[in-house]
DNA sequence: CGTCTTTGACCAGCGC
DNA sequence: GCGCTGGTCAAAGACG
């Protein structure tokens, strides 16, 4: 499956000014191992000559939650630029989409997921959705738990994980799967900050792909 | 009182 | 088949 690698990139909140709402900080977003200019607009673009399936409400569906930046991941783990792989979870019946800019999503039945790793010393992020808890677990070969999220929001079975890279905790690697069904809570905070929206990017709610 | 977190138990998948 | 591991459930407690 090495044809789903990702390109590895970083979420460096440098600024003093970063939120980590990454709706609010598309600008910030840079690939950093490749020293290039990476923004959240080219994310939503990359549905466009994907394999299969590019209906583009995938990503338009997870708008605020989902595109921040992917480390590699090879079906269900995410490899590291040193190579190490940490395993993420498994990815039955997974399937990868090649996308412009070299990144990729991975596909499942629940919709995709998508995981990165994000430099914060917040655990959780403000992507705009409300989650809910419902796990935690002590992860072999690392000394920080990993936590199950559930979208609070009636009907919609988005899942995210989170944990602390086990070398660097100064890292959160999450882990989002699915496609909300419904708007971002914080829309109308979006609507009144128009210049923080992409050219291109609507907030709309997505068709449920995943069912 | 409603909502959320915590946490132990349970279950399923996978490798040996 | 068995054990390990990850993911989920659900009861209990905390909190606003």
């Amino acid at each position: 499956m090495s044809d789903s690698t990702f390109l590895a990139t970083d979420f460096l909140p440098a600024d003093p000014n970063f939120n980590p709402n990454p709706m609010l900080n598309y600008n910030y977003l840079v690939d950093y191992h490749g020293q290039q200019e990476f923004e959240l607009s080219d994310y939503l673009a990359l549905e466009d000559g994907s394999e299969e399936d590019s209906t583009s409400n995938h990503l338009i569906g997870c708008h605020s939650a989902n595109p921040v930046l992917p480390e590699k991941i090879i079906d269900g783990s995410v490899r590291y630029t040193d190579d190490s792989v940490r395993n993420v979870a498994p990815t039955p019946r997974s399937s990868s989409i090649k996308c412009k800019g070299g990144l990729k999503k991975i596909k499942t039945d629940a919709g995709f997921r998508i995981a990165f790793r994000t430099k914060s010393e917040l655990e959780i992020m403000d992507d705009g959705f409300k989650w809910r808890k419902y796990g935690k677990k002590t992860v072999k070969n690392s000394p920080n738990p990993r936590n199950y999220y559930r979208c609070s929001s009636g009907g919609c079975n988005v899942k995210k994980r989170v944990e602390r890279d086990r070398e660097d905790s100064s890292y959160v690697i999450t882990t989002y799967e699915g496609v909300h069904n419904h708007e971002s809570p914080c829309v109308v905070y979006y609507n009144e900050m128009p210049l923080m929206v992409p050219s291109g990017w609507t907030l709309q709610a997505s068709n449920s792909s995943s069912s």
